[in-house]
DNA sequence: CCTGCTGGTTCCTATCGGAAACCTAGCCTG
DNA sequence: CAGGCTAGGTTTCCGATAGGAACCAGCAGG
């Protein structure tokens, strides 16, 4: 019983498969939810994303850019300042990506739990 | 603006942030996908989801499975059998889960297009 | 002239991803 | 009874990537 059709996340090639992988990264999805509420300052995501290097906000920063879901806003003044927000396209993603965020908040602990209990589970020896 | 409070996904150490990094990956969420009309096999999820490998499927799997998201059933058969299923956790994420998916699938053009009209968007020179 | 602020980039290494080969175990075929 | 088939999984190897630390640009202020 598997009802998927040819437009669904699966066959490598699907413009659909390629959007998914664009948002199911490690950091992508915390910045954007981190651009949710309007336009953020690259040091502000900084702060705000525990544990995120320079370098890694801002490749991720350019990659959304590149597919559209940002817009990069540099003003020409010292010392810099630039602001990321989200496009209209962007927009469109707020919802699934709350939806996400709104499920890791409510079962961030039973996942710990889980993994506490059944580090390895039963070590499948066949 | 930005009224994150301290249950959000930021701030590396929180339960939330260990739950999106653990489905904000490559694979995590199509196979999520691929389980959430029920149980299937490892070899049917090979199929299913081009491009995959064996290792990663693997892997993927029991990851999923030490974070209590899904349930693998090995049968004592020849050749052997394996099914996979989502556990009652799991189960919530499939929400989640097919909101992402019908975005891609709504979005996949439209992100492939901004991607070809703006493969290096202005070349920050600044 | 030296320091600081902000955004970004370079260098280097540890880790990851992925293809292909191999393994297990039992049944089936010649 | 030697070999091949099956299905799930692991191992090996190597190129690609992630990620931190350090560095750079450019100007204001002391």
């Amino acid at each position: 019983m598997s009802g998927f059709g040819p437009g669904d996340p699966f066959l490598a090639d699907c413009p659909a498969r390629l959007a998914v992988e664009l948002i199911a990264d490690k950091w992508t999805v915390v910045v954007l939810y981190g651009l949710s509420e309007g336009p953020v300052r690259h040091g502000e995501l900084i702060e705000l994303i525990g544990g995120i290097s320079r370098k890694m906000l801002t490749q991720t920063l350019r990659r959304l850019e590149a597919h559209g879901l940002i817009r990069r806003h540099a003003y020409a003044e010292v010392p810099p300042r630039v602001e990321y927000e989200l496009t209209p396209l962007g927009a469109t993603l707020i919802d699934p990506i709350h939806m996400l965020t709104e499920w890791a908040r409510a079962n961030g602990d039973a996942v710990l739990d889980a993994l506490d209990a059944d580090p390895d589970p039963v070590a499948h020896s066949d």
